[in-house]
DNA sequence: CTGAAAGCGCTAACAA
DNA sequence: TTGTTAGCGCTTTCAG
């Protein structure tokens, strides 16, 4: 049998409880647990030994109180539900490992209300940094980040302007380069099928570069289909059949999201469709997913990892510039014709 | 133009600038911020539209410290990827609204060693309550788990010892049932395709109720397949190819996850086999991108949404017992056989 | 290298 | 209904 191990779970133990069990100045422990150098070696393993047989847990809320130092960093995003934000969330997480910093997540289900409430929550804690999706936001949250005087890095997007620094893709562009390939290889009657969701706006600028697009070209979008809430690869599916039943003549389906996309694929070879001879399909986001599917829908990928890696890295201060405030980052998504897109057989 | 709004971002505003801009203490500012019903709607009313004009954003770090109270839940989860976690959080963060306790998420990544960091630094925060998934937690972890005196709700899985609180369904039961199903319907060759994951406690579990009950019937596994990273569904498809390559007798395939398990019947219906006739197939999950395939895999529901939500309710001290600590909540997950496990045609 | 004093911004408890 | 007085548990600063 060695020492006793820990006691009464009733109140936290504190810095004074490890400071009288080994007989060393509370602040003299405090040092040792925050691994400052000005120690000497054998009272700093005294101090060690006593913290961790006592199961000591420093109380952050008092540290960070005092010092007026929070190693937390705020994500706000839409929706987990979405299998994009999961992997951003991946490479914040990944940026973060080992700066001592730790995200934390709030979801909004875009609404602007729940973002406003959320981040007010979030800042009161004072964080480091705030990385959040989009570039869109109520003005009272523009405001309260504006005040916080704390980093805030944008992501996502960059069809617009920050509130400090941004990450991102440009969804506009995005949609006009799709539109182009399309166009290349040859389709003419385009059909856009998307979500109803009017908050999402990446989405919205996607659409908005894609029929620019095809203006340029001459072009109208010749009809289009929108869901709501439910399995996003079984509404492709439904979706896709009632555009076709409604514009049988259509010779390319442009979907807001891979998974839509990846259920219309479906449901077209199901159908004996010829793909891509008589109907063309693409995506958006390069989503895992499609490398299982029957033939490689056409997508763009959205730089999901990067970006997160990217925004993590900004607040780390680990930026590119060194500096902290006022990056703009804009990625390029790689297009991927995949099979869905005829080849120019120039 | 109206009164001047906000000013330097340097310093955040405290309760006392407040306090001074409106000529009341700062203990009847802090009274109205918190919502405190021994106010005067007047001053409150005067309180509520300086702090408004001045974008005062209270410090929660202070307020936690002083009052020993933090409105944080800590959420921690082995993985963001796997789409079933997302679920789980989706109930927790519905069952927590309006209860004005916030989820704080941490994410482990499988590895026992990432786990106790994240604990660790979780725990210093002083959360009102924790939430992880899974009974298996390395020595240091439960000590910490026991000695912070907070309210601690594992969740996903029940075969095994709770610290405190448990809510999920019992993988080991899960696997049996099915391994019945399937020989109920008469399948007697049965493949096993599963992760390499020697951390995935649950899908262990599943695997070990599923031979348990072969093993009753006087069978034995024939064949198995396991894989690590990747798209899953892509992975399905690969391992489908190779088991039945090498063990092309199998009648039934077994999946460790809905995933792999699409995958293994997008690829099944590529190659024209009889699914459910010549080959029977089943994944785990319920989840919802299988609605959205040529065809309904047989899966069993984990009760996702459902668990995070109880579990939520019993951190807040909404649980069924009223009471908060040692609950056990045991789910029944639902077996669906889909169009992958031919009928008893009895 | 170690310790003592002061205070971070807020709220509990009490007094008025 | 409002104000005053003490801390919450830690870290900063400065002295030894």
């Amino acid at each position: 049998m060695s020492s006793t191990p820990t006691q009464s779970p009733r109140r936290p133990l504190t810095l004074r409880d490890v400071s009288d069990a080994c007989g060393v100045s509370e602040m003299t422990v405090s040092r040792v647990l925050r691994n400052r150098s000005d120690v000497s070696p054998a009272t700093r393993e005294k101090v060690l030994a006593t913290a961790k047989a006592l199961g000591y847990v420093p109380n952050k809320i008092a540290g960070a109180l005092a010092s007026q130092r929070v190693n937390l960093v705020t994500v706000i995003i839409p929706s987990l539900a979405n299998m994009v934000f999961p992997e951003v969330l991946g490479g914040i997480s990944d940026a973060l490992d080992g700066t001592g910093l730790q995200p934390v997540f709030g979801v909004t289900d875009y609404l602007a209300e729940r973002e406003e409430n959320v981040l007010y929550e979030m800042l009161s804690w004072r964080p480091t940094g705030v990385i959040m999706a989009g570039l869109e936001h109520s003005d009272a949250s523009r405001a309260m980040l504006e005040n916080s005087g704390i980093p805030v890095v944008e992501i996502m997007d960059v069809d617009g302007e920050a509130i400090d620094s941004m990450v991102g893709i440009s969804h506009r562009r995005a949609g006009r380069e799709m539109a182009r390939a399309i166009l290349d290889a040859g389709y003419r009657k385009i059909g856009f099928l998307g979500t109803k969701m009017p908050d999402d706006h990446r989405a919205r600028k996607r659409f908005e570069g894609f029929t620019e697009a095809l203006h340029a070209a001459g072009l109208e979008i010749t009809d289009t289909e929108h869901y709501g809430g439910g399995s996003a690869l079984l509404k492709g599916r439904q979706m896709t059949e009632t555009i076709l039943k409604r514009s049988p003549d259509l010779d390319f389906l442009y979907y807001s999201n891979d998974m839509i996309g990846a259920g219309g694929l479906l449901w077209c070879l199901d159908q004996g469709i010829d793909v891509p001879g008589t109907l063309g399909l693409a995506g958006f986001n390069g989503l895992e997913i499609l490398d299982g599917m029957p033939i490689r829908l056409a997508t763009m990928d959205a730089c999901r990892r990067e970006i997160g890696e990217r925004a993590a890295r900004i607040v780390a201060g680990m930026g590119d510039e060194g500096e902290i405030g006022g990056a703009r980052v804009e990625l390029t998504p790689r297009l991927d014709l995949g099979d869905t897109i005829r080849r120019n057989t120039g």
